[in-house]
DNA sequence: GAATTCAACGTTAGCGCTAACGTAAGGAGT
DNA sequence: ACTCCTTACGTTAGCGCTAACGTTGAATTC
């Protein structure tokens, strides 16, 4: 069986000083002469010694985790998002806890309480909706945290993403400029993805500015996938009365299979209805008929919100918020500008 | 600002007994009475108390960390192996680690000998395929180990996953069916992704034993996404000699890349040319002309594999090895069989 | 009624580190 | 020569828990 790992006595021991210059010369502080160190080092790798993480942690009263709260990893936004900050906390040794909360605010909230238990060196979460006690037990155990992929101006602590309210009045200002008259919406249930709500605020608002009346929303109940826009749309198609003359969609996946089903349906793109996703993900390149959608900067706000977050558990001073800009790509799934 | 959290002596103080008792109580281990018990979790609520992770794995001389390996989250197929095993190990009341490798074992190995330190409950690494001082760093540690997707008869502890050289067989097999004579391969380049090579292997071997030649293989310096597809068909098609008369891809994105890539090259799908995919991805169900692909069970070996885990961690007795089956799923994108 | 047993606690000794504060030796300044 | 730094270490006291043994009093046994 192996023996227990070697502890820093054993360095200690084997090179026949005190474990505190061991501790100094593992991690690069000050107070140990070049000669020693190195000495310590050469005789730490011939012993395998390798710091204890948790035991570290303790002494040092906060550790090197970092908690990622993500509503899921099928979207395609969260695994760039996660991509984007990924790097640069692996760089800095960070190491990454991760969870999906399943867009589920309840589940968020105890992972949270759980995470704070390892007295992590920073919080990650997505959005800024979150439940009062999260923020209250983020603030009171000062732990540095970034909301990602939204923003507010009363963060918890630091916030980077786009404004999803102004996205959703864009997407419905160039609607507007096209001539369509009677958007409809396609997501998900309703506190499931608050983002998602409040871009279809945006858009009832750049509507509603227009004197256009109210616009249907079809709601999912399943995830926002292929299949979920698909058939959503379907039962969007079926009901008949007043046909919308363009559907907008909770992202590009829900857009793809929205549009599948209205080409399915004897309806075609854009002649006859137009479609809009959100995100602007990868799959549009390849697409013959490429989305109208709205480009979400994903990997950037990714690596901005690591530096931010990387900032504040140094001590910085850092923007409480950062808002990033977003752009519409004008696909072929909706007719030009008038 | 705030105070110190509150410490397990604190709790002892409170409700005048030993730390021991407050320990006990709050793990759920016998030797507390009921009264006392509920007094103690009272108290601890009351104060706010929650038991310190680090302090505890320090105690323990292991933590409730599980470190978790993925090349990628933008393959699918790794988002449903992660979500596969989440909710296994957050039932637990364990957390996880992520890392991802990017394919390159060497990161991989880096990652392991750093979560080590953490004195982790159990690992699991993606593949059967890793630098080896990652297996003796493991074994030494006696660290629960999972390997997950693919699978060999001596892991490093337990596996699950698919035999891909059965899988490119099983492909090949299904190809000489239909009459199909001359097939390419495309992938990522060499090392970047044993599974695949061994799927290659496997279609090889189909192949071989009808005596038929060699196949050719495309091989992209990028991500296995559908602008790789697309470009290397693109280069496929442009050479011109001898053009194949079907295309297998490393996966479905590549492959739906692909079929855009000969579509615009002006050839007809199944017509003039075969596109195999592989995974069997959600995309297909709305695709207007779903893939022929081959469909591996990733949510199945994630929950599987998780339990696999617990079940090592906790001492129990499990199978080394375990491999679970795929299936053919022809889509519109092959001809029938003959 | 003395010995035995057992549930329900308490005590002790770490787990492997780090922060904070010594201390000794050598050099600079006057 | 004497003080005053500075460099390069060492010592001490935890960080907040848990494992492994005590210890106690009451119920049980013969």
């Amino acid at each position: 069986m192996a023996r227990q790992s070697p502890s820093i006595q054993d360095v200690a021991n084997c090179v026949g000083v005190s474990i505190m210059t061991v501790s100094r010369a593992m991690r690069g502080v000050e107070g140990v002469s070049s000669a020693k160190r190195s000495e310590i080092l050469a005789a730490a790798k011939a012993l395998g010694y390798r710091p204890s993480r948790t035991a570290r942690s303790l002494a040092a009263s906060h550790s090197t985790l970092i908690g990622i709260s993500l509503p899921t990893l099928f979207n395609e936004v969260f695994a760039d998002i996660l991509d984007g900050m990924r790097r640069t906390f692996d760089t800095a040794g960070f190491d990454l806890v991760l969870d999906n909360s399943d867009y589920d605010s309840h589940r968020e909230a105890l992972w949270v309480e759980r995470m704070i238990d390892w007295k992590p060196a920073g919080v990650v979460l997505s959005g800024v909706d979150h439940a009062p006690e999260v923020c209250e037990q983020l603030r009171a155990a000062g732990i540095p945290t970034l909301e990602i992929w939204d923003q507010c101006s009363n963060p918890i602590d630091v916030c980077v993403g786009i404004d999803h309210v102004a996205a959703g009045c864009k997407i419905g200002e160039y609607l507007l400029a096209c001539g369509y008259k009677a958007p409809a919406f396609v997501g998900v249930e309703e506190n499931r993805d608050p983002r998602a709500e409040k871009r279809l605020a945006g858009l009832r608002a750049a509507f509603a500015a227009k004197g256009r009346g109210a616009i249907p929303v079809l709601r999912s109940e399943r995830h926002a996938s292929f299949e979920a826009g698909m058939n959503e749309t379907r039962v969007l198609l079926a009901a008949g009365d007043s046909r919308p003359d363009c559907i907008c969609y909770l992202n590009d996946h829900m857009a793809f299979g929205g549009m599948s089903a209205c080409e399915a349906h004897g309806l075609s793109v854009p002649g006859d209805i137009g479609i809009v996703g959100f995100n602007g993900l990868g799959i549009n390149a390849v697409l013959p008929r490429p989305l109208t959608t709205l480009v979400t900067p994903r990997l950037l706000m990714g690596t901005l919100g690591a530096r931010m977050l990387l900032a504040r558990i140094n001590g910085a001073k850092v923007e409480r918020r950062s808002v990033v800009p977003v752009e519409m790509s004008i696909g072929a799934t909706t007719r030009g500008l008038l």
